[in-house]
DNA sequence: CTGAAAGCGCTAACAA
DNA sequence: TTGTTAGCGCTTTCAG
């Protein structure tokens, strides 16, 4: 039962581990019996490499990181299942790490002590504080993925925020929509996060188009789970048909959000998009799927999944260039619930 | 740039590595003043532990992996973040690796050296044949998730497949549907996946029943993709609305395939639940978001992975019982789609 | 073409 | 309380 070793086939095969070694990694100055011999004592025993050993030598892992908030939550399984895809194609493993919706788990998992098991961590940074990202070491590549303002000196790779929003809000304004809401929008202020961001471009597209933003259609949320948003939409739209004020469209400012925006409609009685428009934002794969198939922003996940992994390929093999910042172009995926 | 080790931190504070150890490990023999030198030095020197150096020594990683066909897919998220959250609490890593769509990377996900990075594994075997994993290796722990005949050998946990399936079906035969299709079902054969075991209590429910199981009414797909789901369905409804056949309920093997087909009975006028009741199963978190709130199996993952992690916990702590062959609850979880 | 020596960074065991 | 020795399994280097 204990592991079989590089010597335990040498000395069965009457060599040295470094013979051994040579045959096992298909180095050449081997003679074609000897090889043959060293495999079949190696089929034998069941012998495998010690990764761990292997790499304690080498230095390097052979793996990558990805660091996301949470596993459960489709855009990041469809931006780890792009990542694996590629990184697979270069020679590298992905291990993706959960950094939980806690702070202390955050924390955790960008401890340095647990990246310091990769080569390089694509970082997500959604809630993340500036200084936490300031502490990370600078001896490991790392390239950060998300809309938070962060420290000048790490690879950067984001989301076109404020212009996805503006595109999809601008979208339904042409298609003569009046009283577009924003779900999980925010109130004007310090541009942190996505929502803010994404807010930004509601305004700005409300003023392109000559209008005042109107900031009573923001309905913020405490978290952005479909759940939260059928919730929070369904007592939103209580209140302003009370008013006799319903929105004729709405920009979701995820899909998930616009899930449960889509749902509170339906319980609204509210018909999509006959009487409200409905656009959400990342172009998760189901939505689709979801009657009436939701239009959402394409946020171009391709483009960014292989800037990321470049820039990330690029330091580990050494390159000094200074830090990139990069924007993702972002286009419009409509479907029937704004046509 | 060159990491910074016990030793430069042991020759910087004046003693021997084995101390910087014990302080850097919390071990008591120490002296207070020592102890501060050594710490003022750690923190001087910006100095990490070497986790791949540790776990050589120790033979052990502290790391699980869970090995999942996709990271895309909303089940294996839910299933992954279940687990990381668990085995967090018990102080243990989860990496969430890809098996990947392909027996390719199936065998390479599995092979022996990636394996060997890790304490345990859980490795969902959907896809992988039995002689795969008859030939993984036996020194390391390892719980099977998932519904393929597996060797003996192994711990396994999985769904009620056919009891879930049996639940759904009598749940739309009771509300008075009387052809209830079944999406993603297979004709009678060998019981080798998810497929076959729900087809199986499709069939048991009918028969309960007294009822013939109407194998015209499965639907097969070449995979269980949304997408596919939307576009099998609609042909099929097409052609049984031409022979003035359609059926009043729809059981899909899955909600992924519910979803696609919840999208085809839209595009094709029918109402859900007036025309045509329709009920998936895995119980995914948005599902009760997709209008009217669609009804779905509810497979217990709670229960699966608490027992899979409990499982692989006592192995990896050499418990030497008799392998362990658990099935799941399943419950039907009601919504507006069976109303 | 093959092998011996050295050491990656860490810690268990023993010595002082 | 602190230090020394040895070695986890592998590969680089250099000698045969």
């Amino acid at each position: 039962m204990a592991p079989v070793t590089m010597s335990d086939v040498a000395r069965v095969a009457g060599v040295s581990v470094m013979t051994v070694s040579n045959v096992v990694n298909g180095r050449p100055r081997v003679s074609a019996e000897t090889r043959l011999r060293v495999l079949e004592v190696v089929a034998d025993l069941g012998y495998e490499v010690n990764l761990t050993a292997k790499r304690l030598r080498a230095g390097r892992t052979g793996t990558v990181a990805l660091v996301v908030p949470r596993f459960d939550h489709p855009y990041f399984g469809e931006l780890a299942g792009r990542f694996a895809t590629l990184l697979g194609e270069k020679g590298l493993h992905l291990a993706v790490e959960q950094s939980g919706a806690s702070r202390e788990g955050e924390l955790s998992a960008v401890s340095h002590a647990r990246l310091h098991m990769y080569d390089g961590v694509i970082l997500s940074v959604v809630g993340l504080h500036y200084d936490d990202v300031d502490r990370l070491r600078t001896d490991l590549p790392i390239v950060l993925l998300g809309e938070q303002v962060v420290p000048e000196r790490f690879d950067h790779v984001m989301m076109a925020n404020v212009e996805g929003a503006r595109l999809a809000t601008a979208h339904l304004l042409e298609r003569g929509s009046r009283r577009v809401a924003m779900a999980g929008g925010t109130p004007s202020g310090p541009s942190t996060g996505a929502s803010e961001l994404r807010s930004e471009g509601w305004r700005a597209a409300h003023r392109d188009a000559g209008l005042e933003p109107p900031e009573d259609l923001l309905v913020p949320m405490p978290d952005l789970e479909a759940a939260t948003a059928h919730r929070v939409v369904a007592e939103a739209l209580a209140r302003a048909r009370e008013r006799g004020a319903l929105p004729d469209a709405v920009f979701a400012v995820t899909d998930q959000v616009s899930l449960g925006v889509r749902a509170a409609l339906h319980d609204a009685g509210l018909r999509v998009p006959q009487d409200v428009r409905l656009i959400g934002f990342d172009d998760l794969g189901l939505v689709q799927h979801v009657p009436p198939g939701l239009s959402s922003v394409d946020p171009h996940n391709g483009w960014i999944v292989e800037r990321a992994t470049d820039l990330l390929l690029s330091r580990i093999a050494g390159s000094t260039e200074p830090p990139q910042h990069l924007v993702a172009p972002a286009s419009i995926a409509a479907r029937a619930s704004t046509a």
